[in-house]
DNA sequence: TGATGCCATCGTTATAAGACGATGAATGTC
DNA sequence: GACATTCATCGTCTTATAACGATGGCATCA
């Protein structure tokens, strides 16, 4: 929980979470439990490429995780992650 | 606690953690109570000028605090901004 | 009043982030 | 099989971050 290994975890966790649209995205799937991306693209008043890649940060830190459904991806949050990050939050 | 403004709020503060060195700094004033600067220097294997900019970053976010004493200054969190934060998190 | 020590700021450089439109791969439908 | 839908990726541009050395402003001490 410290050292500078969770330092690293916590800095790529709250990086992820750093800028306003992801915040957004997060608390949409939080509420809705999974969400097809297309909505959130239409939540947002940004471009599909651009939601596009804001998903795709969250999912490289292992935030959310994203399930193929046929032509569409279903995302979800990755209880884990965000267990964690409230962890190394709560350590502060 | 929800809405636009507090997801501002949390993508700023997170985004003001989303470097390890400025973990690594948060961790050792909460450890510390308070620091001066050139201590902290000497904790980190960066620049004294680098260092000043993430206190900068960390000042701007509101998550520390920096008084002059003297020809030094001492740095120390801001308690009300790190229970909002924990806060903000928590509501994820 | 000089000189020193401490810290912020400036200027620079390299890299990363953020946004968009356009393209492409995969799936489902007609 | 042709076509539409859905989403990811690419290419591009603009702006922001991160790092450093060098400079400069202020207190304190001699």
């Amino acid at each position: 929980m410290e050292g500078a290994e969770a330092d690293d975890e916590l800095a790529l966790l709250a990086k992820a979470l750093g800028h306003p649209a992801r915040v957004q995205i997060m608390r949409l799937l939080v509420r809705r439990e999974a969400c097809v991306c297309g909505d959130i693209v239409d939540e947002l008043p940004l471009a599909q490429s651009t939601v596009s890649q804001h998903l795709k940060v969250l999912k490289q830190a292992g935030l959310i995780r994203g399930d193929i459904d046929g032509p569409r991806v279903c995302y979800c949050v990755e209880p884990r992650a965000l267990r964690r990050l409230k962890a190394l939050i709560g350590s502060l």
